[in-house]
Order: C-alpha cells, then structure tokens, then sequence
DNA sequence: CAAAATTCTGTCATCGACTGACAAAAAACA
DNA sequence: TGTTTTTTGTCAGTCGATGACAGAATTTTG
C-alpha cells in the first residue's frame, strides 16, 4: 500500500522543508516585508519561479504550520462524539490541535516564531486572520451538521465557533510575546484562561442558547 | 474658526468622492480583484498616480467607511462615563457606531455593499480583518485606562473588545448577506441578536470576571 | 494686478509579488 | 537504451505601489 517514495518524492520534501526553514531565518532576522522571495529561492539554491511552485506566495510559506494546524482542529471535531455539546466538542478539537503541536519536533518554537512574525507584520496578520476566517467557517458547517441545523439560518453555529477561536488566538498572542518564554506548558494555560473567561459562562445546553 | 474652504479644497474633496463612488461600482460590477487601479483613476480622469496619493491603495478606498466607523466607535468609547461597566460601554459604543452610520446619507447601502464586496473577495476580507484587529487594539488600550489596569498585562480588555466586535461581525455579515434587505432595523436587530448571544451572560462585574 | 511661494498633478522609472509559455534537464518507466 | 512524464529555469509580462522631477494650478504676497 505505501510504495517506498521514489527519489523525486524524497528531493521535492527535502526542498520544501529547506524553503520554510531558510524562510522562517530570514523573516526573523529581517522582518517578513523586507524579505524578498529572491532571497528564500537563493538561499535554497532554486529559481524565484520553482519557489512558485512548492507554495503559493510569500504568505502560505509564513504560514504553513498554522494552516496544518487548521486542519487538525478540523479533523479532531470531525472525529468527535455527535452527542457532545458543541462547545465541549469545539475546546476538545483545539485541545487536540495542541496536542499535535505539542507532539510534532519543534513544533512550538516555530508556532511561536511564526505568531511573533504576525505581531510584527501587518501583512501576515491580515493573511492569518482570512486564514482562520475561512478554517472557521469550515468548522461552523460541522457544527451545523452535528447540530442538524441549517448554517445559513442559525447564526449560533458561526458564533460559537469564533469565540472558542477568537479567545484562544487571544491567549497565543499574549503567550508568544516576544521576550516571554513560550513552553509548552504556559501557552495552554493562557488559551485555557481566556477560553474559560470567554466560553465558562455559555450555557452548555445547545437548545437553551437562544 | 472655520474658514469657508477655498477651491483647492473643495475640488480635492470631489475628487476624493467621485473616486469613491467610480470604485466602489467598478468594484461591485467587476469584483473587487479584477478592476484595477487604472480603471477607477480612468474613470474619473486623473492619472493613476493621483489615485495613490487619494488613497493608501485599492483597499483604502474600498474600505475607507469601515475606517470612519471605528473612528467613530473609538470616539464614543472615549467619550462614555468612566463608572460604566466595561462591557455596557463597548455595547453603547458600537450603538453610537452604527447610529452615526444609519445618520448619513446612503450610509447603510454603502456599508451593505461594502460588505458584500468582502465576502466575494478574500484579499479584501484580510484588509478588513486586519483593520478591525487593529481598531480593537486601540479600544482595549481605552478600556484598560478606564478600569485603571495594564492592556498588556490584563487580557480582559482585549479579550471583551473582541467579544464584542467579533459577534457584532458576525451579525453584519449575517445581514448584509447578498439577497437579504438590509434595512437599517433588520440590521442593528442581527447585531443585537449576536451580542446578546455572545455577552448576555458575563459578569457585568468586571472585578468578578476572572 | 503681477510676482513669488505653495501645493497638485502627470510622466517616467523602478521595485516586488506573481503567472503563463516554452524549452531544457531530470527522473521514471518500458 | 530509448521513451515518457515530471520538474525546473528562463523569459516576458501584469498589476499594485512608490520615489523623483518637472510643469500646472492655486494661493499668498508685494
């Protein structure tokens, strides 16, 4: 089933992990704006026009990992409990979200590295805020469909998903300032802490939330 | 005081309207990505050169209205009794907001229509998200010096500034949805259904609210 | 009113992100 | 080895945006 991945498989990984390492350097060090993606492709030893090809601009190589992060948080409420309360199942899906950064080797540095490049680029907020807009809204259909309601017509669905979301970029932002140490541990007590402030309050009853 | 405004003026001051009004069609007819800045400069026979130094850029003029209301959302904040509750006030200022946009002439159709744009273009969803990121910025550091706390250290003042203005989104969107009237009623009635949704049930305490 | 100072505008050149087209190089396959 | 498929580099071009400079319009001044 899984074929050994032949050499151009293995080469095309190789050079896409060394395009978003020799970003992520080079966006640290000169800030995202000033960084051309002439420097990226000649750091990596490619033509600007292959950079092209293994992303889709400046911005999807700044922000790879949030991107694959969506997905998970995707994937872990898709996998969750129908009878569940929308909102335990939307904090267990983030829960699960960290849980994989967690895991993944120098997930956190990066995932930390990256949100200090937002904070200091107005350019990457506003590509990271449509990225999460549009991840947001992909997890306000499943809610619907776990909920057997309309998403179009029942604005809950929306609403609930961005504030459980909303308040925990809230908590990363606070939690990947520049000069804070950012352990594990830390980051998700400050999301849990502005996820209770925000959500502690909601009823837990879906019907009763009107 | 207040000198009859000379020529210059009032020739500037058309031409910044009549760009305005040329974009905001081209935008609306075309899409927001394809007409390009030559086209609105065409349209009201100056170089596209002059257009930028009208406008910051394409987004600007697309969004300027948006702007002018989180000016007028940070001016009634400011302006609101320092012993109100925090969340009182954030609620009274976005009323403000959007008394200020049903005062002017053509106000909700245009804000309809720009946020009609917005949902058919991406790019200009980041612009805009980005925008009200950094307008919330600016209320959280208003209601930091209210409650007499520190904005970095307490994330309170971010986190209720977001609460606030990321349901009152979600109820424009909800509204100014293609297709639907937007009366300025059915409007602020969406926008009061998200933030009771969202808000109804924290503390009115903000000592309590931890 | 005419001259001088200020401000606005258009032209030109340039940058940087991004894309289509095409041919050469590399890898996979027969 | 020779053929097919995929990847890559080069080239040309689009579009948004900006600096520099000169000419035109407006305001201010004598």
């Amino acid at each position: 089933m899984t074929t050994e991945p032949g050499l151009r498989e293995r080469k095309k990984r190789r050079t896409r992990a060394a395009l978003t390492d020799a970003a992520l350097e080079l966006f640290s060090a000169k800030g995202y704006d000033a960084t051309r993606v002439e420097e990226i492709a000649a750091a990596v030893e490619i033509s600007p026009r292959t950079f092209f090809r293994y992303f889709d601009g400046k911005e999807d190589v700044a922000l790879g990992q949030l991107s694959a992060m969506d997905e998970d948080a995707i994937t872990a409420l898709a996998t969750r409990p129908a009878d569940e309360a929308p909102l335990t199942a939307l904090r267990a899906a983030h829960n699960a979200m960290l849980d994989r950064l967690f895991a993944e080797e120098g997930g956190t540095e990066r995932f930390s590295a990256t949100h200090q490049l937002i904070a200091r680029s107005p350019t990457l907020l506003a590509a990271s805020l449509r990225r999460a807009a549009a991840a947001e809204d992909r997890l306000a259909l499943i809610i619907a469909e776990r909920q057997g309601v309309d998403a179009g017509a029942d604005m809950r669905c929306h609403l609930l998903v961005r504030l459980v979301f909303t308040s925990a970029r809230l908590g990363v932002e606070i939690a990947c300032r520049r000069g804070d140490t950012c352990d594990d541990a830390q980051l998700r007590a400050t999301v849990d802490k502005a996820l209770r402030l925000a959500t502690a309050t909601l009823p837990t009853d879906w019907s009763a939330w009107l």
